[in-house]
DNA sequence: AGATTTCGTTCACCTGGGTTAACTAATGCA
DNA sequence: TGCATTAGTTAACCCAGGTGAACGAAATCT
């Protein structure tokens, strides 16, 4: 709970009574490896901040699961697609390692908005920061070869690359595992 | 203007004082064909909504133009990632055709959330929007093909394929024209 | 109208990711 | 502990899009 207010206090100010208000708005949610933070079809219905462990994103294209993302340790994890208009979701949020979350509700982030003086600003601030994360990953897309996304993932999330599995990696940066193994080795042949 | 009107009314309810108020915090702009609403490197000082006319969103990869994005007349134009926070933009947005729009300012956009009851659903329901549509693009790279791509824009806007040239259209299927040119080529020959 | 640039097409050749399949190593399970 | 499944690698072949160049048709300029 700590971690959650030291990362809220990073982006606005609030006193202590707020920070007692915060704290009784989130409840603890245990995931383990495999479980679902939302399953295509449900309404998301948390927005969750990550104290422990790692979720990916993903979408179904009739059997095959594009990796969309991943969140974690440090990091709000929801699909505002779904929480925001509460519409059922069409992509699953699964976790990739047990993983320890605080979570807010619909109506308990209502609350925070309406008693913590900085709480829309808060709320702005974390969608801007996911659609600009969308922003990017789009825009890498019209830029970057599969190779180059790889290398990119590699500096961006060094220590992940160690706790997600290649096919994992290899679908969140669009082809296939073979591909990634083949990308991989021409990386240690160039080796710098 | 009448045209606003009506597309505001669409997704909220306004009085007809509140329509007063809105009208007076829009102001028109015209842009001649190659024009820019932005340029890199600009903040995005206005939301626009389009009466007539075109325009496209696109980067810069070095000399390389990636475009992103079009909005025709009964849309709203602004990049959002530019425009909120007040940053530099970091694309561009061009009139492809002579365009004529009505304009909001940040700070005007701030008294319509302030004196119009819906004002901040209105915001919202934009910024949703935009959003939905960068992550469905983001999903569509994911899941389909070149040749696919261009197969959606034609559906999705065949009026516009006649306005916008090829090899804009290219480049924001994320191809080179010759490509387009015989994926045009395959799509004649599978005629149905 | 004539000259020039821009746009779209076609072609030949190249390249990098997809596919299928085989194999090994690691992990999970009984 | 041993067996079965899953994960990662390699290889051969295929194919769609990239590249560079050439060409004709439009659009633009003077």
């Amino acid at each position: 709970m700590s971690q959650l207010i030291a990362t809220i206090k990073h982006l606005i100010s609030i006193d202590e009574e707020e920070e007692a208000i915060i704290k009784s708005l989130f409840k603890p949610l245990e995931l383990k490896a495999g479980d679902f933070f939302v399953e295509e079809g449900q309404v998301c219905r948390y927005v969750g901040f990550i104290e422990k462990g790692l979720v990916r994103y993903y979408m179904n294209d009739d059997g095959n699961h594009k990796t969309l993302y991943f969140n974690k340790e440090g990091e709000f994890v929801s699909n505002y697609q779904s929480f925001l208009p509460r519409n059922p979701s069409n992509t699953n949020i699964q976790a990739i390692e047990d993983t320890s979350l605080q979570v807010i509700s619909f109506e308990n982030l209502q609350r925070l908005y309406a008693t913590v003086r900085e709480g829309e600003k808060l709320g702005r601030l974390g969608i801007e920061s996911v659609f600009v994360n969308s922003l990017e990953q789009l825009k890498s897309f019209y830029r970057d070869s599969p190779a180059e996304r790889y290398r990119q993932f590699l500096h961006a999330y060094a220590e992940l690359a160690q706790r997600i599995p290649q096919y994992y990696i290899a679908s969140y940066v669009g082809i296939k595992p073979q591909s990634l193994s083949r990308i991989r080795k021409r990386l240690v042949s160039k080796a710098d």
